[in-house]
DNA sequence: GCGACGTGAGGCATCGTTGTCTGAGACTGC
DNA sequence: GCAGTCTCAGACAACGATGCCTCACGTCGC
């Protein structure tokens, strides 16, 4: 900047007025500055920009999501791009793998990187470690899980509904015996889904049958295991509700190992490419992540633009998708 | 910092040399610091810190993908994340779009955020405009596309040899008339997949017949509309090779819809979830995007610790998956 | 006992910007 | 013609850190 200054015989303030766009130049002295920037290929360096600023805004957000190579979380992650980037703002994303210490190193390094504000899939029970962050100015919003003993905006799916109304669909079909798959009981999504499950049953004046039940599958071979047992006993489910879509393709595969995909229905939460293709296709219960990740981006910079007013909670709608699984009517 | 070196009665230099992990310090020093830091929640500049220190590393590096959400970009993005995280260097990610324009105005404004490095999947085809970038020291590497007027280090996948592959499967299995459905000519892997589809033909001694050949696909929708063009054609082919996975699904869709998946072969570019559970099974050619982001950033991390050596193209194979698709026969 | 030397702490300039202050010069109104 | 006002450019400090230099102090050798 000062070699730009010295080549077009301004000085070093004035460069940075005519950088910054500031109206009240000389365009004699603006062009010239100008030619000066391109004949030395002039980069305005925003890390030492934002350190200068008042406020010391970086232009930047933290994004941490479960996995990034997961169709739910890059979908997410691609709903905030949306959002950030029109705004010339950059997004940091983190893979945390269920793991709570990832989340705090994560955010750790992201805080040391000055990030103006945190959208975060928790993986953490305890959220108090931000409260320091959030005194100093960091904006936090979650998505997809709410926070714990903290206070912040989130953009949640609506799971219990979304439970209730699969379950429900499955006993207008005439099914009795259904089956839940769930995921990790920590995952306040998972259990949120299995309450939904329960809900839906009692009020239809039903028991849950416990041994129909099976929690803490977290990937496809464990949820294939537990619906090839499931669906071998003596008692077998006619209908099965996965919780989460690696849970889904699990129940897929065990199905269809049995050869049972055309006489036990099924109902995955999450949606997933390609099950239309199936025979049955799959019918799920489907999210929105796109929509939840421009939300929560959303959300980030009415808070970053000043907003205090108390933090919200957005629920953004499930919607089911019959494509015949879940149709199936029980023997 | 101030704060934290007047409450631990200690100079400003000290504190940075505690918090750096500097040895020389004198052990009782050191906890006044920490415990200092500790009581005014005092955290570390990254930002300010690259600023001042010799070389201004960020620990920070850029990836640009076609677009974040899809499975292929966001399995690369995972592998780049997997080397970054260990080193403590964040990743800053943005979707092209295929838009050139973007791709230029996304490398703006990493470079202005002074990343270290960039990896990219590049739209543009003429990356001269990245010559001052290198001068100024930023390490940059291009994944699955190589770079055009400019040189640097790539990885790419072998996409010549996978076609030859994949047509010569359909070949090995009878077939002579074999269509091909491909992406937009304008990227570079399209028109060597293409390339390669030509080479196995002529290699067999066959023609290429110009009305199977359908380029310039870039959706479902597209891609689906010209498979059906081609099977309800004069002179149907008896396989088809779809370049690219939302090709794929295009003609997974075309087939079903003509109730031909059973009669005529597919082999599909780039592998796809849930494809093993189609009936019959779709056959691909594998890439490793995960082992592609991964030898990315490993070179891009071999430049940034100061290797100069000419630079390198690393080209990882594909393999086919047989699933059933691409074996069945002609009648 | 004194100078040379090694060790570790503090002062200060500096990284690349921007915000504030000052002042030169033009213009207005009486 | 002069005071007052307005406009715009440049000098300078500061953002939060680190690198270099200096200096105090203790140790060692002669």
């Amino acid at each position: 900047m000062t070699d730009v200054a010295t080549l077009a015989h301004v000085g070093l303030s004035t460069v940075s007025r005519v950088i910054n766009g500031v109206t009240t130049v000389d365009p004699d002295l603006a062009s010239r500055v100008h030619r000066a920037a391109e004949a030395l290929d002039y980069q305005h360096n925003l890390t030492a920009s934002s350190l200068r600023r008042v406020g010391g805004k970086t232009r930047t957000i933290g994004l941490l999501l479960e996995n990034i190579a997961n169709p739910f979380s890059s979908a997410l992650h691609r709903g905030v791009e949306d959002v950030t980037r029109p705004r010339g703002v950059g997004v940091l994303a983190g893979s945390l793998d269920e793991e709570p210490a990832r989340e705090r190193e994560l955010v750790r390094s992201l805080v040391a990187r000055r990030v103006d504000g945190l959208i975060i899939v928790p993986t953490v029970n305890d959220h108090s470690y931000l409260l320091s962050e959030k005194r100093a100015g960091t904006a936090i919003v979650f998505a997809d899980r709410p926070p714990r003993f903290f206070d912040a905006d989130c953009v949640l799916t609506d799971n219990i509904a979304g439970a209730v109304h699969a379950t429900r669909h499955l006993l207008e079909h005439g099914h009795q015996h259904i089956a839940y798959l769930g995921d990790l009981r920590t995952i306040a999504t998972a259990s949120l889904r299995h309450e939904g499950f329960v809900a839906a049953l009692t009020g239809h004046g039903l028991r849950v049958e416990e041994h129909l039940v099976r929690l803490d599958l977290h990937d496809i071979e464990s949820a294939e295991a537990a619906a090839i047992e499931l669906l071998t006993s003596e008692e077998p489910p006619t209908a099965l509700f996965a919780g989460q879509n690696l849970i889904t393709i699990g129940a897929i595969r065990a199905l269809r190992r049995l050869d049972l995909h055309h006489q036990v229905a099924l109902i995955g939460f999450d949606d997933l490419m390609l099950v239309d293709l199936l025979d049955p296709g799959v019918s799920v219960i489907a999210q929105d992540p796109a929509a939840m990740g421009r939300s929560a981006a959303e959300l980030l910079f009415r808070r970053l633009d000043g907003d205090s007013s108390p933090s919200q909670q957005l629920i953004v709608p499930t919607r089911l998708i019959a494509r015949g699984s879940g149709e199936i009517r029980p023997r």
